[in-house]
DNA sequence: TGGGATGCAATGCAATTGCATTGCATAGAG
DNA sequence: CTCTATGCAATGCAATTGCATTGCATCCCA
């Protein structure tokens, strides 16, 4: 090592603990619910030790926000590693959007931390680059998965993702169920992949 | 009248003026900057007429979220008329969706107040019923507009809706330009309307 | 055996919150 | 003119906020 290490406790460890924390706070009140000292008490801690690892709120709410990503993420490749080999395009593309789909109360929380974090950084510019990142690394793979048929692949794949983004939302909200939300994706993709469908 | 009217002030227009303040705080610095106190600078009056025309604060925030509702409907039927008598289906549907992105800063800063709202309703879902009723109804009108090509019209209706909301969202994000979030509509009504691509 | 860095709790503080209360000016009804 | 309902401002208040500060206790390294 090159810093010294004078004490032994794991300092990602306890910050996880808090987001997660955090994200409990902000998945059923809102995250405007999110205090230093509600979290703290959510994580079982005192008020000190929150601010002991996040030196300000922002940091703790910027922190979270990584690990909501990262949990995205991680379903979406574990949902994939479960396919096996060589799935086909449309299969590929079909587990992936429902790994990212709130579909149950499991990822509704999740969820519902995202929303609250898109309304967030519509205020706050500067941490929603990462986030930007994020949907220009999904479009891209989604572009290559589509078949050639689609003259516009970029067009395509934008519109494919933000067909996900707006089906959470109406799930989050209650508009639409399991059901309605996956047979609007499979519809869609039906469209994209050229089933015809009469 | 059968009730009395002492005074003459217009007690609908001053609500809709605070209305108006509260989304101007809103879309600015988002939801949870929205305080009487706030509110009540932004509109030029005293704190305490807020709390006059409003007697709590989640009574006010349910209205302006009405309000901004209203003004959703009202851009869309506005958008209808300018089209003229028998439009095409095809372009009533991209008028009317095209009519409620948030393209422009105008609309920007509406669909910032109705995203900080769907986060809100998330955890308050006794506001969120109105939503439920938009969607519903705009899933139907939709449906009805979308030609018979289309196996599942209420999977494609659904479909549709949420592909709007979620470039709703990207737009707001900055994930998308107006450009690109328009060419992604007109590619899925493409293949709605079954222009072959290739 | 120091000694310095670190982990963490406790407390304080100014600012802000939603809301209740009070006071008063005014305008229409009688 | 009087009276009463209303419009509205002002103030108070307890609760909560983020954060700074302080004080120990603990552990690593020398």
């Amino acid at each position: 090592m090159i810093e010294v290490m004078p004490k032994k406790v794991d300092h990602q460890e306890r910050r996880t603990l808090i987001a997660d924390a955090l994200m409990r706070v902000a998945a059923d009140q809102g995250l405007e619910a999110v205090s230093l000292r509600h979290v703290a008490a959510e994580a079982g801690v005192s008020a000190g030790m929150v601010q002991h690892y996040f030196r300000t709120k922002d940091e703790m709410m910027a922190f979270a926000l990584a690990v909501v990503r990262e949990r995205g993420q991680l379903r979406v490749t574990e949902a994939m590693e479960r396919l096996g080999p060589d799935p086909s395009p449309r299969l590929l593309l079909r587990t992936m959007i429902a790994a990212l789909l709130p579909l149950d109360d499991r990822t509704r929380d999740d969820g519902r931390v995202a929303l609250a974090y898109f309304a967030y950084t519509a205020v706050r510019p500067a941490v929603a680059s990462s986030l930007r990142a994020d949907t220009a690394q999904l479009t891209e793979f989604i572009a290559s998965a589509l078949p050639a048929r689609n003259a516009n692949a970029a067009a395509a794949a934008a519109g494919l993702l933000a067909l996900m983004e707006g089906l959470g939302i109406y799930l989050l909200g209650g508009q639409y169920t399991a059901e309605q939300a996956l047979a609007a994706l499979d519809a869609h993709l039906d469209l994209l992949f050229g089933v015809d469908s009469a």
